[in-house]
DNA sequence: GTCCGAACTTCATCAGATGAAAGTCTATGA
DNA sequence: TCATAGACTTTCATCTGATGAAGTTCGGAC
């Protein structure tokens, strides 16, 4: 059959994709060859141009491994790329385990007070005023459960970005992918985007302040609830 | 001529590293086109399926954008999958940028207190005796430079791996790429090292008795010192 | 000056051929 | 029977040539 979500462009993107997914969600397990390239010519439908074009592709995220005359086989998890865009929308894509949701929620209490903190070091006035922007947002979309959603990740993402650090808000944008999936299935309720609104509100301050003491408890705070709803629903 | 740091096999892999430092390392700017197809295959000494996979490869990653009968081009830094292990290795390979460095220092301090906190809250019997193991292996290697820098990095990698969280290691263990070639470079004094041992010993401690609160505050000491110490040399 | 289309450039893909390396099978000798 | 060397097979690695498609550019018509 055809499965053509590329129509008639990007052929060995179809093969990254078909694979890729596969590979995420458990269909071929780490270890065993997966189907020889003739093979997989015949399935997807492509030349072998772009069956080796995609593998290379899925080689480099760490997720196959070609040896010449031995086949190729799917690598350990361990040597997954597990931060890579596609990695990730893979895995938390359609419907993510709940032990997922736990890593995503622990991922975050670990992560963003710290980054909370180091933006209250860092964050220079056009920073500030970006996160400033960001939740006059959040207030605004506040009975909006979908446009809440965006200006939430937005007010986040403008945390990160004060700390200054590509890197920081490089992991940022990765978790952000993952939480756009799985908010889009928790559906918080208009009365719960409401009872974050201050504590919201407190980092924004803190940061304005420069008290990093301050932002990081607030953001603390901020996490855990959104971790306590996660691992309730 | 041939600068073949791949003698025979992996034609492709070759084309990923040449055109991969240079655009990580800016010799390629962003938006810029680079050399087409053919120029390639001149200039790098492969055919063409070499250097079509090694793009392939290089787009996989963001780094590279190709588009029908407009060339290739580099593209925009945003987009770089910053956390993957060739891009780290490319961007603090050699001789790191002073403001690397201190991005990466930050990176530290806002990850690795709350790392520590969750690995508190999670850390299992066999997670805890890793954690010891390694911290006697720092005790063991205070004297040494070199193995202590091991020794070090794998005490940091056991409290990660406590906090049952692929994710989370996953960051660290792309951190620790960085880490240890900027280490290099940095070394720190036996003194230095002994100093850190008493801060070391408070997070196992911590972590050990559950408490996050001090796995945290004894972290945050950890990584606050090795951030002085890098701004400083 | 603007718009349309033809020629050109450059990537996208397929197909065929050759080669290399790793595994498999077989025959031979002890 | 068993071990082993060598031939054979499998499968990826790479090169090359051919065709196609989609932008880009440039010239000409109005």
């Amino acid at each position: 059959m055809a499965t053509d979500p590329y129509p008639d462009t990007a052929r060995h993107a179809h093969v990254v994709h078909a694979l890729g997914a596969r590979i995420v969600d458990g269909s071929l397990v780490p270890g065993t060859p997966i189907p020889i390239e003739e093979q997989l010519v015949n399935e997807l439908g492509v030349g072998r141009s772009a069956v080796r074009e995609g593998v290379k592709v899925l080689a480099g995220k760490g997720l196959l491994e070609t040896r010449r005359s031995a086949g190729t086989r799917v690598r350990p998890r361990e040597s997954w790329s597990l931060l890579d865009a596609d990695v990730l929308s893979w895995r938390f894509g359609a419907d993510a385990q709940a032990g997922d949701i736990r890593v995503l929620a622990d991922l975050r209490v670990a992560l963003e007070p710290g980054a909370a903190r180091v933006a209250a070091e860092r964050a220079d006035a056009a920073a500030i005023q970006r996160i400033d922007e960001a939740l006059a947002a959040l207030h605004a979309t506040a009975d909006d459960p979908d446009p809440f959603i965006d200006a939430d990740l937005a007010f986040h993402r403008a945390v990160f970005g004060a700390a200054d650090n590509d890197l920081l808000l490089y992991i940022y944008d990765m978790i952000s992918i993952a939480l756009r999936s799985v908010r889009q299935v928790h559906t918080r309720s208009v009365t719960h985007n409401k009872e974050t609104l201050p504590n919201h509100e407190r980092v924004a301050v803190a940061i304005r302040r420069r008290h990093h003491r301050k932002a990081e408890e607030a953001m603390r705070e901020v996490v855990e609830v959104a971790r306590a709803d996660a691992l309730h629903c």
